[in-house]
DNA sequence: GGCACTCCGTTGCTTTAACAACACTTGTGT
DNA sequence: ACACAAGTGTTGTTAAAGCAACGGAGTGCC
């Protein structure tokens, strides 16, 4: 179990898929509540209704559920935008801004200002998340140089540009900041704009 | 499993009750769409997420689980108004004519027009309820003759009236109505006056 | 220091749920 | 008449969750 929480979401154990999103649900309402700090995983798994023993036989601690929290957060923004089936195109990377936007708007929603674990840990998934499906794009592209620099340049440049543009007061729509960034980061990506199918 | 679904809603396995309430959530929710008939145990257990095999487990069939329904929404409602720690008086009778009423109302809400399976399970579970509650309440009186009698008097009589009341088109609120009811069902109790509590 | 308290992470054992498979009944149509 | 689907109950086996209990670590308190 320890060794593979990663989601497949289908054939998945039903009693497994369960108890995840009970403890996810208990973990979020206590985290608008209390803060992430000040919660025990007595607290999560007590609000929960799971025993405190399952917990361990999911996550390491609570600290994991958190990463596990926000990679599946950030995991259905991407497959809600229907971005991991499709290739790379211009539409398809503002999109992603998009996605990492609004990913980032609804979690700070949820936390309570200045918890430096909950930046942390999202900054290191969604950039992950980022990079790995980037590179997919451009290694399906096939006269990309070097992927692996572009994605990790983009994946860096996209979410710093979605992070200052969430803590900016009085910030514009995802929409129109996507707009804004996405030549930057296409920029980035230093591609010949002939591989690149307009829409 | 199969001898008691009587739910003592405390000190009760964690996932037997999860497995009630997701079969019992799921089953308001395909009455509400299709009506009680046209419902398989297959349909529950699909949208509950639990293994048909389970299902059997908990109930004989799907009309063992409209009874559990009934039973435990009912008892809710009578929980909700501290009843069952009362004693007899004019007071908690009216708030138990008017739990009545409530309860009716909310289960037609549900309920598709003229399933006979539905309406009979209700008046036969709420009338035995209704029973063993005035019965608990004469008993501790200890001055009231043929307690028995009196308990079986007034759940129907509570019952019958109620039920018109829910029938009858533009009825006035559960709680006027209420006030109307109690007379006679305080005469149905044979009680005299001096043994009831006014307030 | 000693004491009470709370949380942590882990263990052995028990209970419950999942799952696949089975025989059986009840239509439905061709 | 026959296959065919779809639902019903039931079974044995396997995997997951519950539970009580443990030692250990930190915290406050007198």
């Amino acid at each position: 179990m320890l060794s593979k929480p990663v989601e497949l979401t289908d054939k998945l154990d039903p009693r497994v898929k369960r108890t995840h999103q009970l403890l996810a649900r208990a973990f979020v309402d206590l985290i608008k509540e209390k803060g992430f700090q000040a919660i025990s995983v007595r607290d999560i798994t007590a609000r929960a209704g799971i025993n405190r023993a399952t917990f361990y036989a999911h996550f390491q601690d609570k600290y994991a559920l958190l990463d596990y929290y926000i990679r599946e957060g950030f995991r259905q923004e991407i497959d809600k935008r229907m971005l991991n089936a499709c290739h790379f195109s211009r539409e398809n990377l503002r999109l992603l801004i998009v996605a990492v936007c609004e990913f980032i708007t609804t979690t700070h929603a949820h936390c309570v200002p200045a918890e430096i674990k909950f930046e942390t840990s999202i900054e290191a998934e969604i950039k992950a998340q980022i990079y790995s499906l980037v590179l997919k794009w451009l290694q399906q592209l096939e006269g990309a140089p070097s992927p692996e620099l572009a994605a990790t340049s983009a994946s860096w440049a996209i979410y710093g540009l979605a992070s200052r543009w969430s803590h900016t007061k009085e910030h514009a729509s995802a929409e129109v900041f996507a707009e804004q960034a996405l030549p930057l980061v296409l920029a980035n990506l230093s591609l010949s704009t002939a591989l690149i199918q307009n829409n």
